[in-house]
DNA sequence: CCTTAAATAATAATTATTGTTATTTAATAA
DNA sequence: TTATTAAATAACAATAATTATTATTTAAGG
């Protein structure tokens, strides 16, 4: 994995102990954790930093490329680290984001694209359900 | 089209002039409104009714499957009268929300029960680009 | 009509997020 | 290495969407 000051670097960021705090976590994480996880994480290693800190630094990572927003219907956005498109499947019981293969819906593109008159340039597909461990709790 | 109170009755919800305005607007518009802009299109003539009513209003409707909420990204909920599983574009220049047909995404939901060890219920498709208008007008 | 449980209006409260500003700091140049 | 400066941060105020509360009103059934 390359170095997380390289990265932002590369993409001419100033480099930060936050913003390096903030995206070391975010690319070691599957959890597609939201603003004020993050934080909560993040702060017991670094007692100063604020949660407006962490929503202004994942605004820049954004705009910059470096990982992207999921709604996924609750209140507050979840982050990803990972940027190639990729459908993502949620929990309406524990609340968890696991992440598809992206490959598996590349003819859909193709598809929406001649659906509409619409230039497309990226996609949501976030699919619903019961995860292994609460269909089996349930029942 | 079916008569709104026949239809509120059927889902055994009370009939109220308030349900009423705000099924009868919801259905007969593509434009999928927020309960902002549905309470702001119904006040006028429906003087003493209030924002926190259109919300709870919403929510029963959901709660009894008349209605589906849609999540684009945007800082509020969208409402769609149409409640069959179908994909959604969206204009990321003007915010137009436009719907595509559902059988189009057919298969792909098997696709997506192969991938996860998910019981999968329901999915929310979005694509974002530019509609026909807003494409022409930039270039 | 009467009764009653449920819906509504008005408004307060909450929660996620964004704006403001004084202070600090990373990056660059001297 | 140090000085400069533009940008980032912390602290906190403000905003906006949504939800909770409660007194009042009303739809539905008897």
């Amino acid at each position: 994995m390359k170095d997380t000051t390289q990265i932002l670097r590369a993409k001419g960021l100033k480099v930060t102990p936050q913003r390096i705090a903030i995206y070391t976590m975010l690319s070691h994480t599957d959890e597609h954790p939201n603003a004020e996880t993050i934080y909560r994480s993040l702060e017991p290693t670094n007692p100063t930093l604020s949660l407006a800190t962490v929503y202004k630094t994942l605004d820049f990572f954004k705009a910059s490329g470096l990982i992207q927003e999921l709604n996924v219907g609750e209140a507050s956005s979840r982050y990803d680290a990972i940027v190639t498109r990729h459908p993502h499947a949620v929990c309406t019981c524990c609340g968890k984001v696991v992440d598809l293969p992206a490959d598996a819906f590349e003819e859909l593109r193709h598809r929406a694209c001649e659906l509409t008159d619409f230039s497309l340039e990226s996609e949501q597909l976030i699919f619903y359900g019961k995860c292994s461990k609460c269909k089996n709790q349930t029942q």
